[in-house]
DNA sequence: GCCTGGCCACAACCAGCGGTTGTACCCATA
DNA sequence: TATGGGTACAACCGCTGGTTGTGGCCAGGC
């Protein structure tokens, strides 16, 4: 099926007339003539009755407009996401299924007019990168990795501090606490394949285990989380951290359990960067709506590392 | 744009790779790259860097992705909307905005996974016809005219009986009344326009005009709903009949008074019919749907010609 | 009843799109 | 440095999809 084709079938109904519709289309009537009966012979189906005054759509050709119609709006739709100039709002978040997804997805709720894009970029480098460049217009992230300030045209502000949970397995010693502390975790092995090296979730976890002795394996390659949910759900001395507010697509219960660590709690800290100069309408208005979102958290007994800004 | 290109992009997105793309599409590794080059070159950017190992999203590439995606999608819902066997509920209605695209729509929440096209035929003639052609599913309708019963294979229940209101402006006669007894709208214009003779509409207000002593004009030609609303809005000698169910378009309020009319209250009733030998398995959720939606009304006090099969 | 006007379909023709094969180039790896 | 896997470019060609020309059909008016 070819879009054109899609469009001159919507232009000769509501012209009522291929001759109508060919002139809007600048082309011949013998042209629309020969598309419209390549489009029914595609579908197997007669869309226009035709008169000795015109066209006019048949049952078949009723049902069809609506979703030919649609179909050139979501053409329009993927042009523009990459049209340069008035695009949608592109926004660069760590994982699908992540908080900084859910507060996307607030946003969406919030403001359903406002078109997004939301991709995912390898490290806080690229993501940066990218804003400077215009190719993306925001990005969730922990900043700043120690050492390495944000340049001064990048503005950022802490949206979200999520505080992290134990996942077990129902066999694992800890599956049956209600909470357990920080400290606790010393002398139990925590599995987090899938960490790269030089991104800023690595730091965090160095930081966190140099301060409080854990150990964090992050060894081998990342299956995905569905390996790793399996291979935590089945092995009692494995546990692995995971954010509060992130979603699991779990189809059957192997009797995950999500525990809450205390004294203190960790925190990831998510922030929203952006280009200081980014005219874009609708990255003043995500802002608001995340400040608006931020505000009334309490920061008492958490911990995040000594490098991460300030709120 | 091509929706093959489109096709073509996505599968090369999944494949990582040209070369695979190309064995999946049965068409030469060749083929494929040139395709992307004509659509990275009609959107104006680049959707993927080319590597050693094959080829990756760009940004732009990324943001492309789900709406490629979506667009298919519609491709496919709209190809299937046509194809003959398993094709979505097809549902002929009167009118939109009438209080059976009201219904439909409650349908449609009530089960948001049924695939529904909805058209609008002229009259029962022509939807008996294409029930018993298999081109539509069900027609609502005001069934049947008299001395015209259905045939024999074509079912019907009365699913809704809808009050007719008095519409007027705000500086007709009955403008400030709360509600009006039916034989006091003897001495007033009530102004029908497009109501087409021979259509079941006919039927009904030929009775209701027989039987009080109405004077309904029917003449002029139609200009849409618009033209009506302007009209009745500004001549204080004129009103007309709307559904108490259907909705108006009024982005300017023009001060229209919606007037009860009752001892008794006309009621239009709209029935679904479809064919007994359909099989189509949405048909009889439909049906359950509007079976349980219209009970419980109350039918005292109202009117319907005689001919109007009973509930 | 026939002419006329308006509209659509078919035929013939042709440019160019979009496929194929063949080949060069690039880069990671051994 | 050689090799293998991947992409891009060039040349070629069939067929899609446009054009012009023409005929048929139907409704309305003289």
């Amino acid at each position: 099926m070819d879009l054109d084709t899609v469009r001159t079938f919507v232009a000769a109904a509501d012209a009522g007339q291929f001759q109508e519709a060919a002139a809007e289309l600048a082309v011949t009537q013998q042209a629309v003539s020969k598309r419209i009966a390549a489009l029914e012979r595609n579908l197997g189906v007669r869309l226009f009755t035709r008169t000795a005054r015109g066209a006019e759509l048949t049952i078949d050709g009723q049902a069809f407009l609506p979703h030919a119609r649609e179909l050139l709006r979501v053409a329009e739709r993927a042009a523009t996401s990459v049209r340069t100039g008035h695009r949608p709002l592109r926004v660069d978040v760590i994982a699908s299924r992540s908080a900084q997804s859910g507060l996307m997805r607030g946003f969406h709720r919030a403001h359903p007019d406002i078109e997004l894009d939301v991709v995912m970029l390898f490290d806080i480098e690229t993501a940066v990168a990218a804003i400077r460049s215009g190719a993306i217009d925001a990005s969730f992230r922990a900043v700043a990795a120690p050492g390495r300030p944000l340049p001064p045209d990048i503005e950022s502000v802490r949206v979200l501090d999520e505080p992290l949970q134990l996942l077990t397995g129902p066999a694992h010693a800890l599956a049956g606490a209600r909470s357990v502390p920080l400290a606790q975790l010393a002398g139990h092995r925590i599995w987090m394949p899938g960490i790269v090296p030089g991104t800023e979730w690595t730091a965090y976890y160095d930081d966190l285990v140099a301060e409080f002795g854990l150990t964090i394996e992050a060894t081998g390659p990342n299956f995905g989380s569905d390996a790793l949910l399996d291979t935590i759900a089945d092995t009692p001395a494995l546990a692995t951290f995971m954010g509060e507010h992130t979603r699991l697509i779990w189809p059957a219960d192997h009797g995950l359990r999500r525990i809450p660590v205390t004294d203190p709690t960790p925190v990831y800290p998510h922030s929203l960067l952006w280009h200081r100069d980014n005219p874009h309408p609708a990255l003043a208005t995500l802002r608001a709506h995340l400040a608006a979102a931020a505000a009334g958290h309490d920061a008492a007994g958490t911990w995040t590392p000594g490098w991460v800004i300030p709120r």
